[in-house]
DNA sequence: CCCGCCTGTTGGCAGGTTGTCAATAGGGCG
DNA sequence: CGCCCTATTGACAACCTGCCAACAGGCGGG
């Protein structure tokens, strides 16, 4: 007659409840920054015990990282097809299919530039070198650079550089409001074409 | 005959404790992230009690701004008597005196510009925008354009957005060693050139 | 259908941290 | 010399984090 009573809390794979608390996580750490979210908090939110956290995630910092790694993870603007023409024209598409991506995902590209709680810190300042180097990478094969030697590590230190423009500038446009997208745009080509053909032009031409 | 007990303490004026504090505070959070600095290690390292640093700061949050105030004030290399000449000579010759203090105060700036780079901390977010303010208004300054009205808001945010590509590439430099300080000099002058004659001239030329 | 085991999950403990506040004592001044 | 102002201390309460032994959900073998 009596139904078995209702089990307290459901057994879910590792992999759905580290998603599961990987998200809450995202959400709090989006919204507050790192000392002002607490594990308890957390915990409550994502309705698990606190200590399942450290089960899965070691430490408050690691679920952290965990978090920055995730959202540096931007769906790649496809880069094949692009418009055979000159230097100008294929920098100018390239940046075009960017900032399209950066409109659509803004807030994740917006909370992903933006993570860095406060401090040096070398394991979040790893995460993001990573991602810069993807960047360049992709920017080389845009402008058919790829396979350059002379000055290579030079070039992509460079564009490692523009990177922090870009970041920079995509906050003007989308958070200041002080700049237009086609502002942003012109910018952004501007600059980098001035990257290639001047400065690493006139040092490894 | 016995000489009256040494003093425990001594008792200092506010504002020459209140330094000593912020003395330490900075060293340590120079080194170390925000988080990974207790205040009672702090405090034993300034030699003072615990509760001393609330008394002063409020909170270790505040210290910690207070800290981050105080290294974004880099001693202003000198605008006045730079070299009458064309865009690029002005530049060039300011770009040299700004990385020469940067390269003195090496620790300092990038502690300063490490500290939050891009930090969802609105605290600390507003005091870099402050500082990127005062150096917007340097550069427009030096290269003669600190009367221009047509397109002024806009001028300055692009030489904000080109300060986030000075901080990445003096980063470059002084900490991943990948590029040379002439390097920099040349990606940071032809940059600044090229946003100001082809860019802004081109929208408000 | 029931039982046993594997392992996902819980809850409480120990050490450490932060902000507060009443009490203490340095040292200048009348 | 002694008073008084206030810089400074030390202890307390609340909280947080990492750890770990114990518990229980639910799948597979009998």
């Amino acid at each position: 007659m009596t139904s078995e009573p209702a089990p307290r809390w459901r057994r879910l794979e590792p992999d759905e409840r580290r998603a599961q608390i990987l998200a809450c996580a995202r959400r709090l750490f989006g919204e507050r920054h790192y000392e002002a979210v607490s594990t308890t908090e957390l915990a409550r939110q994502s309705g698990v015990a606190r200590g399942l956290i450290n089960h899965y995630f070691g430490t408050k910092r690691e679920l952290y990282l965990a978090v920055v790694r995730d959202l540096m993870f931007i769906p790649e603007y496809a880069v094949e097809r692009l418009p055979r023409g000159t230097l100008e024209e294929r920098v100018a598409a390239s940046m075009d299919r960017f900032l399209a991506v950066i409109e659509r995902n803004s807030a994740m590209w917006l909370a992903a530039i933006g993570t860095g709680g406060y401090g040096r810190d070398p394991d979040v300042e790893r995460i993001m070198h990573e991602a810069d180097e993807i960047a360049a990478d992709r920017i080389l094969e845009t402008v058919g650079l790829a396979g350059t030697t002379a000055g290579r590590e030079e070039l992509r230190a460079m564009i490692r550089s523009f990177s922090g423009m870009a970041k920079a500038a995509t906050r003007e446009w989308l958070v200041s409001r002080t700049l237009t997208r086609d502002q942003v745009h012109l910018l952004l080509c501007t600059t980098q074409v001035a990257i290639i053909t001047q400065v690493h032009g006139t040092l490894f031409g």
